[in-house]
DNA sequence: TTTATATTTCTACTATCATCGAAATAGTTA
DNA sequence: TAACTATTTCGATGATAGTAGAAATATAAA
C-alpha cells in the first residue's frame, strides 16, 4: 500500500474520532439538518439537552478538527458544519482500496475511485 | 430533525469511534488496500508494527462494531474490512442533510439524496 | 503425543476523555 | 458606565481506552 502521510492518518483518524462519540454524532447531525445556515450554541444545548460547559468542549472540539465553523452574529455563536471536510474522508478511507493483490476485476463493491 | 433511533446513533456513533484512532485507521485502509481477500493478522501486525496482543485488541473491537469480518484457514485468521457496514457511514450522517429550513432550492453541495 | 506456530486472553498501568458547576469573558443594550 | 445575556474557560472527578508482557488457547505438523 502506498504509505499515506503520517499527518494525514493522524488527521483523519482525529476526524473521525470526533464524531465516534454519541453527543458529537448527535450535533453533527443537528448541524447537517440545519444547513447551511447552522445554528446557534443556545438552541443545539436545548435541543440535544446538553449543558452548556460540556456543549462547549464538544464544539472546541469539532471545531479543532475542521469539522464545523463559527461565525459571530450579535452575542450569537452560529456554528454550521463544514462540508468539504466531510467530503474528503471517504476518499481517504477508500484511496487505496483493493490495490494490494492487483485484482484483475475491480471490486465493484466497496471500490469507487 | 426527525429522530434517529437512540440504538443507531450510539452504534455509528461506535462505528465512527473504532475507526478514529490512529491504529485502527490504518488497519482498516491496510484491509481495504487487500479488499476482499483480506490479510492474516500477522502480516497485518508486521507491516503497522503493533505488538499481537494490542493488534488483537484492536480487532477485536474492530469486529465488535461490524467494521471487519473474520474467517479461519488453518492456523490463520483472515481479517477482511466489512464494505456493507462502511457504505452506511454517509447515508446516515446526512440523513436529515438540510432538512431543517425547509430551503426551497436544496443545498447540493452536501445534500445528495 | 509432542512440538511448533498463530492468535487471543489476562492483567496492570498510564493517559486521555466526557461531564459539569462555577467563574470569567465578550458583546449588546439601556 | 452598568446591567444583561450568550458562550467559553477553569478546575476537578470518574470513567474509559490504548499499550504491551506473560500466560493461555487453538490448530497443524511431526
Amino acid at each position: 500500500m502506498a504509505k499515506p502521510k503520517q499527518e494525514d492518518v493522524v488527521r483523519f483518524a482525529d476526524m473521525l474520532g470526533a464524531m465516534g462519540t454519541e453527543p458529537r454524532l448527535r450535533i453533527m447531525r443537528l448541524l447537517l439538518s440545519a444547513h447551511p445556515e447552522g445554528m446557534v450554541v443556545g438552541e443545539i444545548g436545548s435541543e440535544l439537552a446538553i449543558s452548556p460547559s460540556t456543549l462547549s468542549h464538544h464544539l472546541e472540539k469539532l471545531k479543532g478538527e475542521g469539522l464545523v465553523r463559527v461565525r459571530r452574529e450579535k452575542t450569537f455563536l452560529w456554528y454550521t458544519a463544514n462540508a468539504d471536510a466531510l467530503q474528503e474522508l471517504p476518499g481517504f478511507l477508500y484511496a487505496e482500496c483493493c490495490t494490494r493483490n492487483k485484482a484483475i476485476e475491480p471490486q465493484r463493491i466497496v471500490c469507487r475511485q
